[in-house]
DNA sequence: TATCAAACAATAATCTTTATCAAACTTTTC
DNA sequence: GAAAAGTTTGATAAAGATTATTGTTTGATA
């Protein structure tokens, strides 16, 4: 208990965060947690604990746990659904800075090397693949 | 045009779904846009041509081509914001039957070839794979 | 312990998506 | 071709996910 402790306050000030009740909570929350919980399921099992808390109060710590590099994001697209039309098999390219998605052909990228079976006998159908980094225009604005 | 209406005839009955007015400007509209509009961008550009149809009609139509296989969906993701929690460097089997998200190592996959710089310039700060399949759960299901 | 910025709870507002259902349209059948 | 059967549509309500607002409380630190 003590040690979790101390180690959930050296985290904090590792990424420049206080360190507040919730804010544990939270945090030790979703590190029990497997997969890959929402942010209501995580709001659930806070309430558990600190049964005064508010849903916000979740949503803008698992924030600033993304923004300070604690834990994060698992899809870098936007929000709302998006679908593909082109017809090539190509991958993305997506800008960690403006989030904008260009399409990468599956040969420029230099491919995974495709099995049909992996861990636990997943049948593999195909890959999809997303470059997280940094477009000219953010690597130019940066400069 | 009578070509291009003939194909989305033709492109309807092989996914056996009715060939409707909105439903091919929708699908034209889709067409004609690069990168990857959301609904609401579908919408407004579909609305000059049709004035009368709702966004409801829309949605409704993305859906039915993305089930009946004439676009695909882009993140197989849950909606709503999901977080890493898992430290180790990995990559996801995502179940195309029941949405299902299971890690796997980086070096379990048999990675991707890395390099630092992709077309226009983009710099790579890592990759993100998921492998698209069937669980072993859903595998057994529909033997 | 007093101060001040940060975080909190509560809740309203917003944004995205889905559900409902009667009317209009497609397809099928004759 | 016209009527029956099945789909799709528009309008709108409802649900679900997220963000903004605001007054209050708390934590860090002098």
């Amino acid at each position: 208990m003590v040690n979790e402790s101390k180690s959930f306050r050296e985290l904090c000030e590792e990424n420049g965060i206080a360190v507040t009740h919730q804010r544990q909570v939270v945090y030790e929350v979703m590190k029990s947690m497997h997969g890959h919980p929402s942010p209501e399921e995580v709001y659930a099992r806070v309430k558990k604990k600190v049964p005064a808390i508010s849903l916000a109060t979740v949503y803008k710590n698992i924030h600033l746990f993304v923004e300070s590099g604690v834990f994060r994001k698992m899809s870098m697209h936007h929000g709302s659904v998006r679908v593909e039309m082109n017809d090539e098999p190509h991958h993305h390219m997506v800008c960690s800075k403006c989030s904008a998605i260009t399409d990468i052909g599956e040969k420029e990228l230099g491919l995974v090397p495709k099995r049909d079976r992996l861990a636990d006998g997943f049948l593999v159908e195909r890959y999809s693949v997303d470059v997280i980094g940094v477009c000219a225009k953010c690597q130019r604005a940066s400069a």
